[in-house]
DNA sequence: GATAAATGTGGACAGTGTCCAGATGACGGA
DNA sequence: TCCGTCATCTGGACACTGTCCACATTTATC
């Protein structure tokens, strides 16, 4: 229950699902860590492998971190979908519930949140990554050309989706970044209330 | 020229004033290598010093990047001021300036804002970290109760001091990370519209 | 079943942060 | 002027890191 190595027993040369075995103790390692102490030896040594196993799979650090920002920006996409999904069909509300949704998972994921928005240690142009950066960006910009009545990639909405997009992701970095200080000692609602008011406002 | 140790010859034993030189010389290896590149023995070198010196002036890694993020929020707050010295003394158009200033401060030093927002490798309760974060927090504050005709601790600023500084921090946080596609090809005046317009938008 | 490819091992190397004992020199009191 | 104290600085040590390499083992393919 330990190790991902036990599944299958611990005298097998191989593995049998490496890949995946290292991306779940690699994310654990994040989260434990932080982006800044993340190390690959500790994550070969978590799975129970030997500390150049990973190179096999991932290349080097870069690779495996770029591959869970990757994971990192679907699960983001899902998040927000998901706080749309139970909010009312209204374009405004869908606007303020992917805020929502933004918020949720920048607090559920604070390290890995911080790596796909601000760190060196991943290859943003990796297509795998990419891709999923402008899955989630589209239903941003779909969302504020509905409200706004505009076709999807009319540019004439930038500057709503370039508010949108800073306001919630300003309050979600701040907030996991502990830098501001008289949001820390609300409760979650509270916090949620705020954000919501912010988003309000670039709407209006 | 090169390095601060020729300033007083080379033979000295003692530097002279070897925290001010290691100062310098880590914003330089932070600019150029970025925080998760960080390294205290590459500012000892650069120094011309051996590689624990900087040990009996900052005890450790964190030590130094601490005492560079409390000059870097002395230079925050400078920037601000500085756009807002010279536009119109009007409250609104002085938070449009402070935002400005605040992007100014973020795109002339990428690497040392992120280390003051968004990094595991300081001490923000270090008191001088602690302080000069509280002097630009209060310039924001004091901003919006003007602007509002509040008290300048009146915790009714609290909503849109929280949506300002989210959208200013949001737009400087993206771009610096190079993670808003349609903003990177714009020119830095393009920029500086785009987020006066955000940040407007939160304060009508 | 033999051969090629994929996967995993363990040693090597340079680089890192931090601890430690000791060398050096600045500074104040006699 | 001399002497002792103390801050400053040196260089070695250790454990840890990422990456490279030769090699072992297993799987896949013909």
């Amino acid at each position: 229950m330990t190790d991902a190595a036990d599944v299958k027993g611990k005298e097998s040369y191989h593995h049998g699902d490496l890949r995946a075995a290292l991306l779940v103790a690699g994310e654990a390692v994040l989260a434990e860590t932080g982006v800044e102490g993340f190390s690959l030896r500790q994550v070969a040594k978590r799975v129970g492998v030997s500390h150049s196993a990973p190179a096999h799979h991932f290349g080097d650090t870069q690779g495996l971190l770029s591959a869970l920002a990757a994971e990192g920006f679907r699960r983001f996409l899902a998040a927000m979908l998901a706080r749309q999904a139970e909010a009312p069909d209204d374009p405004r509300e869908q606007m303020l519930a992917q805020a929502v949704g933004y918020l949720d998972f920048a607090e559920s994921a604070p390290a890995l949140f911080r790596l796909m928005f601000g760190s060196d240690r991943i290859w943003p142009s990796t297509p795998e990554l990419a891709e999923a950066g402008r899955a989630a960006y589209r239903n941003l910009t779909d969302g504020v050309a509905r409200l706004r009545g505009l076709a999807p990639d009319d540019p004439a909405a930038l500057p709503d989706v370039v508010a949108c997009w800073s306001v919630a992701h300003g309050f979600a970095h701040l907030v996991i970044g502990r830098r501001m200080e008289p949001v820390q000692g609300l409760s979650r609602d509270e916090r949620e209330a705020l954000l919501r008011q912010a988003v309000a406002k670039v709407l209006d």
